[in-house]
DNA sequence: TTAAACTACATTGAGTTAGTAGGAATTAAA
DNA sequence: TTTAATTCCTACTAACTCAATGTAGTTTAA
């Protein structure tokens, strides 16, 4: 049930643009957020350039160039990015809605490991497509602030911007966990 | 967040064995199953060997000999036989239960990435830490029964006995799913 | 004695992962 | 107009994993 590293940088990177945007830092480029993250640069290049491909990013090309979010964070689901990166959310192909495939069990409709799968499947859906950039952005901020640690992106005491909240997906329903907790306001 | 075959098809067979079990069948041969799931049989052989070692299942070698369960299908988790063949059950390794691993990020109490990744862990593994090869064995043969589907592992038309149910755990919530619906008596 | 099963271990081809390398194109500023 | 800093593009690769396959046993019931 593993992330890759390339999608584990790509959600590192996408959330530090998110960061940077709120803090209104307006370009940011690869050789910082590989340098705050530890990730090999080159190959963070590459993980860029596949975002922007897709739409996530866009870029500013030559001296102090950078990259910024495409969207507003709010309109980035994290799923979007892991299935770009790492392909279908589900752990086998039968249970997947982006991207079925037939399994080579007899009979798919009495297959309990397909029952179990499907459970599985939503509910690491329902986290990850619930879930937007801006969530992640400002619930790492709210710590932050909280523990008065100093924002990235800023040099100044980061003024307080009114944030950027999700929009409200009445479609979809709560979940348990942590990121819910934070939100009380997403809780039942 | 894919499964592997390898897990996928020790997940099948010892569903297997655990309905043979249940419908009274002492002892079922690789080539069988093998048959009965399409696996390559020699892969097959060498992921029981495997499930052997670590006490999933015993053998009986010699003509007519074959596999079983080595407990009850209600002392086995689904958790412990996908941790076993495909490792830990979260997305990254900041946030397994059973095998930590720090992570580069600079700051692990303020990621948000390593928030959401351990809500999805806890997700993935509330269900596969829960649920038992009883549990899939029971819905999969309820299933099949309601359907009027000829039982696997029995010529005869499968003696209704009555069902090694999982052990009652309270210390774990109920999930959300199609396998606790099918469970009216685990919702709350 | 023989056939049917499990046991043990070696090998392998394809694909994926996680990078590395080198330079071309672009842009802002000096 | 030059220079430095940046993104963009393409190719390459070492190591690893996946998903088997192959070969040669050993064990056991009939």
């Amino acid at each position: 049930m593993k992330l890759s590293k390339k999608g584990e940088y790509a959600l590192r990177a996408l959330i530090d643009l998110g960061i940077a945007a709120e803090v209104g830092r307006p370009l940011v480029q690869v050789s910082e957020l590989a340098a705050k993250e530890l990730i090999p640069i080159k190959f963070l290049e590459q993980i860029m350039q596949l975002l922007k491909e897709e739409g996530f990013i866009e870029s500013q090309r030559g001296k102090f160039g950078g990259y910024r979010l495409a969207r507003p964070a709010n309109k980035i689901t994290i799923g979007s990015i892991v299935r770009l990166i790492d392909g279908p959310l589900a752990p086998i192909g039968c249970v997947s809605h982006t991207a079925y495939e037939k399994c080579s069990c007899p009979d798919e409709t009495h297959c309990g490991l397909r029952m179990l799968m499907l459970d599985v499947r939503n509910a690491i859906a329902g986290i990850l497509d619930r879930y937007t950039l801006a969530d992640v952005v400002e619930v790492t901020l709210r710590k932050m602030r909280r523990d008065n640690v100093p924002l990235p992106f800023s040099d100044a005491p980061a003024a307080r911007r009114s944030p950027v909240r999700n929009a409200a997906r009445p479609d979809l329903k709560p979940v348990e966990g942590i990121l819910s907790n934070l939100f009380p306001d997403y809780s039942i």
